[in-house]
DNA sequence: TTTTTATGTAAAATACTTTTTACAATATTA
DNA sequence: TAATATTGTAAAAAGTATTTTACATAAAAA
């Protein structure tokens, strides 16, 4: 999964901390999301999606997983 | 987090097994997600969207975190 | 009616997400 | 340069998602 928020956090010129605080999250969770340590939970890519004002599909990339068995 | 797997599974005639094989998760997972036990993580919600043939924020409907506690 | 398929559910285990606290390194500004 | 803001990171704890195994019930099909 790829994403966009690094990218769109700097275009508005906001601070991890500062989207942080918007999406009621603690920084470390944005940094984290950012340097593709974990994937966010559902609600929060919608929440993400909200306050940098795009669709979650725009936000995110999914990259499928190899299903072998289909 | 409202949704529409139920909805959009019967309309292609899918068991919860059948959709479940489709997404590589088990049907219990498909059971609580659209009996609303927990949401899917954000690349289940994909794969789901992409077996469905919906886009994410379609099969989705992202309703703000009621804080319970706050 | 009997068999098979589909759904609901539950508990334990494992994996993943998020918070909290804390420290270090970099970049920016005074 | 010195102070401040920003980012990276890490470990522990708590919360959430998913699998596995298993049983019960309901619905559909034979």
């Amino acid at each position: 999964m790829k994403n966009h928020i690094q990218e769109l956090r700097k275009l508005y010129k906001l601070s991890q901390d500062e989207l942080a605080k918007k999406a009621s999250v603690t920084r470390q969770t944005i940094n984290a999301i950012e340097n593709d340590k974990y994937d966010p939970s559902l609600s929060l890519a919608f929440e993400l999606a909200s306050v940098l004002q795009v669709q979650v599909q725009e936000l995110f990339e999914y990259t499928k997983k190899d299903n072998h068995n289909v």
